[in-house]
RNA sequence: UGGGGAGUCGCCAAGUGGUAAGGCAGCGGCCUUUGGAGCCGCCAUUCGUAGGUUCGAUCCCUACCUCCCCAGCCA
């Protein structure tokens, strides 16, 4: 029903936006078009880390990466940055393909960091030979010692001057297994003094006796993000390498290895990260919610994960647009969330199946149907598209509500149902609350009605106008379901404002689950993992995973905008 | 404090010398067998602040203020 994009084929079938909107990227790559840099040609790259799972955030880089190249004519290939052994898993690299997939795209060329270890030792070694390279001794703690601070220059490691020789023999040593893991560091001999600390003899190679995802153990020095970004860039001919704007000091030095190694220039431009209000976005918080399972996974619907949207309910072009609707500047600023939630709303709307579903229910007996009379009512599958056709959905003496549509003292501007007056049942009649039932505290257990015969819908006196149309159930047919209702996962916009001594951990929603036991109509019965539909009045809802075709399980993507819950807010309020 | 980046409506964001686009949110109204959707209208005399240049400045100049990034052998 949904139609997700299929791996392999190229974006993208939007709802509304353009998918790239005028912005100072897209402006650099047609100025450079136009001088002819790179014979005309684009190529970018989108090159995470396999050691987490993307989010929202990765999407709008994604969604830059890829569809910056896509409108130029250029490539783009999917690069993992695995040049820490210490963090990175092949588990994160397998989620990471098959989210860029879901999200619509298809990258040209697969590589990893750890492809160019060989090449990138090798230019490691020119750098020594150079003399732009030295093997330095200093510990971690002496290294940080003599970098300086920000306002003092550093100072020169002792091992700075070491000859040629020396250096090659002892990086070699370095390489082939014989110091231990922190005892000596390769770095670029630069500028000790430099008010950009990047260019403070930054360190190029650690050596690291781990296991590497990839590699194995054919390595015992990693090379740092520094010195194997834009070699990496290089190498794939890439011209345009888009990052984030923390990523502005390392520029100048991505741009120093190129050149003192004579290589490819590929050039950075870097945007603004995306940021969203009542969520967290950096890989290292959310691993942390995961390992101390404070949210059932990387999946967890309330997560920003993709992996996390996607089971929400949340689609690919949903968040496509939401990306699109998105300014690419350098400004830090902060999303707000129902501006996602509108993208997901306004698609949702054109494509789920709309569907009755009682989340809480409240028992309605229209005393003046047959007992026994079970009549079929003809419903529309989706009012946003005549070619999702219609269904029959069964209609009886018993029926549920919502319990919601019910008030015994209906407050100002309450259209529903209450005591003597009416509500069209959406697809079935017009009824009337004559009396309730009430249990030994009071509470209403069920509403007696009775049903207007003449205004079944599509009939030729259904005309009757009445002020609202509820939604309902019959109660012999409805199936039972477990419906999952998220809310924000923090409490707070934004999730780090805390007490002193706190962390964003103290602001976690207590209420961001709640488990109902709801009663959906019978056409649900096969309804399959990941189907995502409307359920009338309520919101829009999607299958989950656990669900089994004895048990329905649903999780709540997005409610419905709701007039009605800002009306009593209001009031309350006044 | 040194270096780098940024400050335009509640949020995101165009515009960059000729007198403030658009989206989200909000607020009115229309329509409606989803208080959904849709439609119509309203929503910055003002562009961090203070000076200056100019016939004219959000756009140029000067100073100041605020915020973000950099002192991982993380990326």
């Amino acid at each position: 029903m949904n139609s997700e994009a299929t791996p392999g084929t190229a974006p993208v079938e939007s709802t509304g936006e353009p998918t790239t909107k005028s912005n100072f990227l897209r402006d650099a790559i047609i100025q450079d078009l136009a001088t002819g840099k790179h014979g005309g040609r684009v190529q970018t790259r989108f090159p995470p880390e396999p050691n987490g799972y993307l989010h929202i955030g990765h999407a709008k880089a994604i969604c830059l990466d890829f569809g910056l190249a896509d409108e130029f004519g250029g490539k783009t290939n999917l690069r993992f940055d695995d040049t820490n052994p210490t963090k990175e898993e092949t588990e994160y690299v397998e989620a990471i393909m098959e989210d860029v997939r879901w999200l619509g795209f298809e990258w040209d060329g697969l590589f990893y960091a750890s492809d160019y270890f060989q090449q990138l030792y090798e230019w490691a070694i020119k750098l020594i030979k150079d003399g732009k390279a030295y093997v330095c001794d200093l510990t971690a703690d002496q290294t940080r010692e003599y970098r300086g601070t920000l306002t003092e220059p550093g100072k020169d490691s002792p091992y700075r001057n070491r000859s040629i020789a020396e250096n090659l023999d002892l990086f070699e040593r370095m390489k082939n297994g014989e110091f231990a893991d922190g005892s000596r560091t390769l770095r670029a001999k630069i500028d000790m003094a430099s008010p950009n600390l990047s260019f403070r003899d930054p360190v190029m190679y650690r050596i690291l006796h781990q296991h590497h995802h990839r590699t194995g153990d054919a390595w015992c020095i990693y090379p740092m993000y520094d010195y194997a970004h834009g070699q990496s860039d290089s190498i794939e001919q890439v011209t345009h390498s888009i990052c984030t704007l923390e990523f502005d000091n390392n520029r100048h030095l991505y741009n120093w290895f190129i050149e003192q190694l004579g290589i490819f220039p590929s050039q950075q431009f870097e945007f603004d990260r995306l940021s969203l209000t009542y969520t967290v976005m950096s890989k290292r918080k959310l691993l942390r919610l995961v390992q101390e399972g404070l949210v059932s996974g990387w999946n967890d619907p309330r997560m920003p994960t993709l992996s996390g949207m996607r089971r929400r309910g949340y689609t690919p072009e949903a968040i496509r647009d939401f990306c699109a609707s998105l300014g690419v500047s350098k400004t830090n600023g902060i999303t707000q969330l129902q501006q996602l939630e509108y993208y997901v709303r306004q698609h949702l709307n054109k494509h789920a199946q709309r569907v009755m579903a009682v989340l809480k229910p409240l028992k309605v007996v229209l005393t003046n149907y047959p007992d026994d009379l079970v009549e079929e009512m003809e419903a529309v599958n989706n009012p946003e598209d005549a070619s999702a056709g219609t269904r029959k959905i069964p209609f009886s003496k018993v029926l549920y509500i919502e319990q919601d549509d019910f008030r015994e003292v209906p407050p100002p501007k309450y259209y529903r149902l209450s005591p003597g007056k009416e509500v069209r049942l959406r697809y079935g009649y017009i009824i009337k609350c004559e009396s309730v039932v009430k249990d030994a505290d009071g509470n209403v257990v069920e509403v007696h009605c009775t049903y207007d015969p003449d205004s079944r819908s599509g009939g030729a006196t259904s005309n009757r106008k009445v002020k609202a149309t509820i939604h309902w159930v019959s109660a012999a047919h409805a199936l039972d379901a477990e419906v999952r209702m998220y809310d924000t996962l923090f409490a707070k916009e934004n999730p780090d404002d805390v007490e002193e001594g706190q962390d964003f951990i103290a602001n976690l929603n207590p209420n961001s689950l709640e488990v109902l036991t709801a009663k959906v109509e019978p056409s649900l019965k096969d309804a399959a993992a990941g189907a995502r539909y409307q359920f009338e009045r309520m919101g829009y809802f999607c299958v989950d995973p656990d669900s089994t075709p004895g048990k329905l399980v649903f999780n709540r993507t997005i409610g419905l905008k709701d007039t009605w819950a800002k009306i009593e807010q209001r009031a309350q309020n006044a």
